[in-house]
DNA sequence: GCCAACGTTGGC
DNA sequence: GCCAACGTTGGC
């Protein structure tokens, strides 16, 4: 099992839109960026990922699962750009903001701090760990 | 609202 | 294949 992190403006598409769509899920679409497509393929159903505000809020919100591989993109004819579906698993009991992230030197060396412009990114399985624990989530 | 970082595009 | 120009993202 691998993990990820999941980046959205929430005025985009936002975790309670998220959680709306419950077992359902949605796809992960809009992503117009090669690295973060390819992280995309990379999925396999059953990975955790991180829900991520990004702009306003600037934190880990959430938690979800990946339910669907990489398809294409339902929102563009372009065949080079796929996304997967996802679902809501849980909320996180504390938000954890990028802030927290970067004050935590075993963290220092996460995507979402080293190539912050990145909206699709992988996580190790320590910093799953830490993360989770931060946010009083469990793993 | 600004700016730095970075990815993409297009001309050569 | 290189590089300048440009557009976008996201943090501050």
């Amino acid at each position: 099992m691998k993990y990820w992190l999941f980046k959205s403006e929430p005025s985009t598409w936002s975790w309670d839109q998220q959680v709306a769509k419950g077992d359902a899920g949605e796809e992960w679409d809009g992503v117009r960026n090669y690295q973060a497509r390819n992280f995309m393929r990379d999925m396999a159903v059953g990975d955790r990922g991180f829900f991520y505000h990004s702009q306003t809020e600037k934190a880990v919100v959430g938690i979800v699962e990946v339910i669907a591989e990489a398809h294409p993109d339902s929102t563009t004819d372009d065949d080079r750009w796929e996304c997967v579906d996802i679902k809501a698993i849980a909320p996180v009991k504390t938000p954890v903001t990028l802030e927290m992230v970067k004050a935590d030197d075993r963290l220092s060396e996460m995507v979402l701090i080293r190539n912050s412009r990145l909206s699709v990114q992988p996580v190790s399985a320590e910093e799953w760990r830490i993360v989770c624990a931060m946010a009083g989530v469990p793993t």
